[in-house]
DNA sequence: CACTCTACCGACCGATCGGTAGACAGTCAA
DNA sequence: TTGACTGTCTACCGATCGGTCGGTAGAGTG
């Protein structure tokens, strides 16, 4: 079992990685920093992942894959497009108290892949993305949902999460330290009455 | 008039600072080749501003001063605060069109924010903000608005739009490149279904 | 004329960057 | 036992980083 150790040591150069590039960057970030984080050599970071991109790329492809499951996840889990989108709107509020990482990580991602793509860099979130415009654009063939733009209506709604999560660090100084939580569910509320909004509901009205 | 020349050289720096820093970042960017993109030495790109950090503060400080006062021509243009956030939900997306460095800078800034305010480095977009909610809370003690979180209205409100800008780049390689300016007309249109959305319609119903 | 101030410059600094080379110890198969 | 392979190390590389230094040209001022 020889690649046992060597495994782990790969799985903590992710960890330490995506937590160093959420915070730092890519350029703020070392590769001698990430190889004392976890105490080897620099080089021995560079026997695993044989560059600082090879690693970047890694952790992208790491943390893009772990969001696509989870909404193929939902989708398989419910059949109702309707309780599909709701469900993902919990599994952002969710996962951003768990893994606040992962909101930095894209959002710079986002900002600095234009200029990546020139050098025929893949975009690791295709997928995903795919995959939430599905559940409106299958609602819709349903009569479930408005006719909206389902890329546009998706991207609002994870840029007013994403946005908010990110912009509450900064924020927080306006507000009282203990109404936190209570600015997160609201938070939540609001996103799901924005969805809520774009339904059509055949009972009321 | 021995300042003007001098004027022109330190303008002409923050001007392809602040375009340089929205592409690659605060880290990603050299003041090597903020002088050479100009033509100037780089010691004299420090005469200037005697440090990076300080022409980084520069170019917040100019957007965030730029940023501010078109929200307050609009509150002072405009009586009704109605009146007032729809404004605001144009400007933001001619801005978008006209000045696409601002999207970037901003949200760079919103990620960075918190390890920089450590160093008890103040937050330049605070009256910017304070604006906005303001239009938001005189709202609604006239009963214009729903009794909604004005911070939270406003975060949302911003992260769906500048989300979505900053994805476009990436993202458009799923749209036919013939139906952009669809995008964006229909992305304004879903903004101010948004804001219509919290507002309080007396007369319909 | 002498003095000061501003804008600018080339040369240089120590530190740090990403990445390479080679040695060495442990493991496993032949 | 030997030889190939793997993971790790120290030592080192050229390039680039932000920033300092001493000095110069020119305009303004008395």
């Amino acid at each position: 079992m020889k690649s046992q150790k060597t495994t782990a040591t790969a799985e903590k150069l992710i960890d330490i990685a995506e937590s160093f590039f959420a915070e730092k960057g890519f350029y703020g970030t070392s590769i001698r920093d990430l190889a004392d984080g976890i105490a080897i050599a620099k080089s021995s970071l560079l026997h695993h992942y044989p560059s600082k991109e090879k690693l970047y790329g890694a952790v992208l492809k790491k943390l893009a894959g772990e969001m696509t499951l989870e909404v193929k996840y939902i989708r398989k889990q419910f059949t109702d497009e309707k309780e599909q989108i709701f469900q993902f709107v919990q599994l952002l509020c969710n996962n951003s108290e768990k893994k606040p990482n992962r909101e930095n990580i894209i959002l710079r991602e986002l900002i600095d892949n234009p200029k990546r793509a020139e050098k025929a860099k893949k975009w690791f979130f295709v997928d995903y993305f795919k995959e939430l415009t599905g559940i409106i654009k299958s609602g819709q063939t349903k009569g479930l949902f408005k006719p909206i733009n389902p890329e546009i209506f998706i991207l609002q709604l994870l840029g007013a999460h994403r946005y908010l999560i990110i912009s509450l660090p900064t924020v927080k100084q306006f507000f009282d330290e203990k109404i936190y939580q209570q600015i997160l569910k609201d938070h939540r509320t609001e996103l799901e009455t924005f969805v809520n909004e774009r339904l059509i509901n055949e009972e009321g009205v």
